[in-house]
DNA sequence: CTTTCGTGGATACGTTCGTATCACGAGGGA
DNA sequence: TCCCTCGTGATACGAACGTATCCACGAAAG
């Protein structure tokens, strides 16, 4: 039942071939027809499963290059040597390298989510909520080697995300609960009734984030910004 | 003293063409050399010249592609099509596409200034240095289509730099006048002396960068950023 | 009128991308 | 023993990339 010695698209007789693997279609014309009837992107799916062993591997892979090289470079040829493996089993173990992209932003979310909460559970019986939340606004800080680059692969991803609704969803998903917590605790550490916890937590996180923007470019130093930090705890949260 | 007929590289016999334009080199491996030994990037001149004319046009069109398809799509097949000229044009006014880059970068922030310095002249003598403060933070914030296109731009650029250092050297090479400006308006416009006016620049200025990030993703609302930025002015400076 | 020179259209070059296909070996029932 | 699936190496495919080269045309210069 195999339709040998026959192309693929237009049913037409074959060359035999003189050596090599024996062609499929009578001409390029036909295979660049076959070729062209594939290329519907399918929509991702919203959630992702856990990954583990080798295409944990390979997503870890993928933030190595984008944080070091750009997500420009993070082709399948580079992401398999990064890996340790030939391009094919990257092939085998994601659809698609946009597949494999919104994969490794999702994972990479989901550490931060997973580590972020580990520190603030091993922190919240022992601590007060001022170096509670001092510890939450570090976390956003490049302030060793995860952390930033963790911050560039997400710098390089939003990049990205700007015009990729998948990859957009990954960083709409999560809704706004770091606000919120950051709210919350500066309520919790008994700030004066003249602040505004929620105007405070919105200028806080996304100040920080931007001050570790610039300290990736090295345009600012850490001093600076953890000075910049500590005044407005400060100023927040009188003694 | 043309070499025709003979090989570039090898200076081998080359085999009269069938039709079409006479061969240049005797093998593809000989022209595969030559190509090879041509690959050497050239360090971008620190300053650029006024663009007018059709390269103003191209960088313009650059600008449009990376805001709304991002930087990857970029191409300079798609950058000619987008300036309505053939990419012969393109190649013909820049000397490669990485220098077309920067020098689109290098534009569109001497572009932001001049906008900027323009809008803070105009205001400087009819308002108050609160109207002054908080028009130069608007001016950060994606408010319309021009300033969205730029930050956007600006944002696919960023990511860019974190791995190219002729782009990340557009981004410093500017200092931090905007913080220093933003000081300066804070002690002109009368802040209590419990205010230390570099720290709020600091944050402020960060803060509505993230804050206008997040209403790219439309993560917030025009009305919530403003809202931020207006509670934080009058806690800076109030009535 | 001839000769340069700036400009740009058409097209080819080598390279690299994402993906597809084929071949084959190991393992596990039937 | 046969057959099937899983995993993977080798390699080929069409497309698109940045760039280079060949020519053609118009205006200015001689």
């Amino acid at each position: 039942m195999r339709d040998e010695m026959k192309c693929r698209v237009c049913r037409g007789p074959l060359r035999p071939p003189e050596r090599g693997r024996p062609p499929l279609y009578c001409s390029r014309a036909c295979q660049a027809r076959a070729y062209r009837s594939r290329k519907n992107p399918p929509l991702p799916a919203p959630t992702a499963p856990e990954l583990a062993g080798r295409p944990r591997q390979i997503v870890e892979a993928v933030w190595r290059i984008a944080a070091e090289r750009g997500l420009r470079m993070a082709t399948v040829r580079e992401i398999a040597a990064e890996a340790g493996v030939t391009p094919r089993v990257v092939q085998y173990h994601f659809p698609g390298k946009h597949q494999l992209l919104v994969t490794a932003l999702q994972t990479l979310h989901r550490d931060n989510d997973r580590r972020a909460r580990d520190r603030f559970a091993a922190l919240r019986d022992a601590s007060d909520p001022r170096v509670l939340l001092r510890a939450v606004l570090e976390e956003l800080l490049p302030l060793d080697d995860r952390r930033r680059t963790s911050l560039r692969v997400m710098a390089a991803y939003y990049a990205w995300s700007l015009t990729d609704p998948a990859l957009a969803a990954v960083f709409l998903h999560a809704g706004q609960p770091l606000e919120d917590l950051v709210a919350t605790l500066i309520t919790a550490a008994g700030a004066p009734p003249a602040i505004d916890p929620a105007a405070e937590a919105d200028l806080l996180v996304g100040g920080i984030s931007g001050l570790g923007l610039d300290l990736l470019h090295r345009r600012r130093t850490r001093a600076d910004v953890l000075r910049v930090l500590d005044h407005h705890l400060n100023r927040i949260l009188p003694r």
